[in-house]
DNA sequence: CTGAAAGCGCTTACAG
DNA sequence: CTGAAAGCGCTTACAG
């Protein structure tokens, strides 16, 4: 019934005289130094002769290790995930594992669903880069002994393995960028705070505002990372922070009062509220400087160019991956480890000096 | 030895007091409806008392199949991809199945080991989206008795299924758009030869032209799918096509002499192109038109924003899989179709009327 | 260094 | 409708 019928290592066995579980042995590089280099070489010969390939399903069932980690993330299709799943394959490829990937954005039941399938494909760990805020299913999962590490968001409580960027200094490096530029009045349009990003970002923004002596001008939280999202949130902001006169009004098209910068929770809301903004023909930078956060692929052709803070998405997934196979691999400490990566100010076209 | 060591069939069958096939029987929505009523309800009972959860890599070892598909991309990062590889996995989803993937760019042998390993692991069928023409071990893989599909990329011998958009149609469309615009001289960035959507793009250019009674003002070919490749190529075009006298050479920097519009082979090369131009403060599209192909992420923000050809991505990875998944139902036919796709021109803002 | 046996957790003819 | 048995292709103590 096998689907490639393919020979097996009795076919091997039987055809070289000698027994399956000596080239069993003889094909496992960690127990060939167990055999004599004369069968070695003649069930080296073998295989090569008979194209044999070792069937990992029925490894998988004796050895209970299926050779494949479960990955979780919200959606491919954002462009913060690819480079982080490369990171992720490029290590399972190297131990020789694969990835089972879930898109979770589906709907609300699909991680749950997600995780019931892989654990019966018996996964030997999970990859999370969907987590929320205070998950219950997350621990509910880690109770069950499965490896998981985070990627990019943690859970809330924080006890779970994680790779991360550090928001809070990835919001420093952008405000501080702006102060620089002479900007006191600032303003974010934070991502959704039930994402652990969305919550750590609007407080480096918060905190990073007040080791300058300021406040923030005006917050406006949008519900996903997404243009749709910060094209609402900037409209909101423009809306809240209006003078109320209609003369003012007026002006206020050209020249936005209540702030004279945004920091957008990340990029893709940063390019939402660039729409928004055309729309209403405020000119960037020139009556309104605006960051994003991520330096996604390609936002340095936006219109104007965006400055913004890059992350490590490669390295996050890599490093993900790494410590999920350590932890595989019995490797003390690897599963209380939380490592986060240091991000860097990117300056492109969209953040100038204030007007005066 | 099993990581999740979870109850199996047997516990179910020793807990019930009835044998572990009829468990078997009960669980599988196949062949449920042989078993009596009462032990339905039991065995439902029991699994949900127990949180059963079968072990696929069982029903793998004794069906022979694993419910994994394999998928070769090139690059998950090139941005082309996450639309198609969420519509392989939807649709992948849909039928309990989950896709192993591997980046094949990495090195010329990474398409082979990714294969090797895929076998190893048993999957089922392969989805190929890194075929490039001619690729002999595609006709071997295919001899093995696997299933294989091609995504957006057909092989050069084209007997293998494969669901693809209509690149010449692509093509025509942009070309019939620049010529109404009133354009005469066209060059085309091509994509890399080896691959068929190189081949048929640049074939489809210049049958679009002739039917127009025109021939190829030149026409430069990109050695990958890539900025990088897109700057390299127009700087060759606009060398290549450069007036002679130095005089006329310095005129060209505005005003390109041998064409007055490009069709890239793709966004990337467009993207590529676009930095070149804007280094030689050529205006797009004031003295230079140009157009893409594939309406990729985002690139409707890029500056100016990008006219292209709109390619079916998700649908595409989604009729693959489905193709695939149907041909190891054993449909009759899945085995001999291709798919083609009916690309849609995006008119932006890089294409307009050329300079007179 | 090699063999014989048991087992991993399912599925599937074959009987009844 | 249910049971008993064999088998999928490996791995792994246990002997020798």
């Amino acid at each position: 019934m096998a689907r490639y019928p393919g020979i097996t290592i009795s076919d091997l066995a039987q055809r070289l005289g000698v027994h399956k579980s000596t080239v069993s042995r003889a094909i496992d590089p960690q127990r060939r130094h167990l055999i004599s280099a004369d069968v070695l070489r003649r069930v080296d010969a073998a295989v090569r002769k008979l194209g044999y390939r070792p069937n990992r399903a029925a490894a998988a069932l004796s050895t209970g290790r299926s050779r494949t980690v479960g990955v979780l993330l919200p959606d491919i299709t954002n462009p913060v995930f690819p480079p982080i799943l490369r990171g992720i394959e490029d290590a399972l490829d190297a131990e020789g594992y694969f990835a089972l990937v879930a898109n979770t954005s589906r709907h609300d039941d699909a991680p749950r669903v997600a995780v019931e399938r892989m654990l019966a494909q018996r996964v030997e760990g999970f990859l999370i880069a969907s987590a929320t805020r205070d998950d219950p299913w997350l621990d509910a999962l880690r109770a069950t002994g499965a490896v998981v590490v985070l990627v990019n968001r943690t859970s809330g409580d924080g006890h779970l393995p994680a790779v991360i960027s550090d928001d809070m200094l990835g919001m420093r490096l952008a405000v501080d960028h702006l102060v620089e530029l002479g900007h006191r009045r600032i303003a974010h349009l934070a991502g959704p705070a039930w994402l652990s990003t969305g919550m750590a970002r609007r407080i480096g923004f918060e905190q990073a505002l007040q080791q300058h002596g300021l406040s923030p001008a005006a917050i406006a939280e949008c519900n996903a990372y997404s243009r749709e999202a910060g094209h609402a949130g900037m409209l909101q902001l423009l809306k809240t922070s209006a003078p109320q006169t209609a003369r003012s009004r007026a002006r206020q098209r050209s020249i936005p009062r209540g702030f004279s910068a945004v920091v957008a929770g990340n990029d893709l809301i940063a390019l939402g509220a660039l729409q928004a903004l055309q729309q209403h023909n405020i000119a960037v930078p020139g009556a309104l400087s605006l960051i994003g956060h991520n330096d996604m692929p390609f936002i340095d052709q936006v219109n104007p160019p965006l400055s913004t803070v890059r992350i490590q998405h490669y390295e996050m997934g890599f490093r993900a991956a790494r410590l999920a196979l350590e932890a595989l691999q019995g490797l003390p400490g690897s599963n209380e480890t939380t490592i986060v990566l240091r991000p860097q100010l990117v300056v492109r076209a969209s953040t100038g000096p204030p007007m005066r």
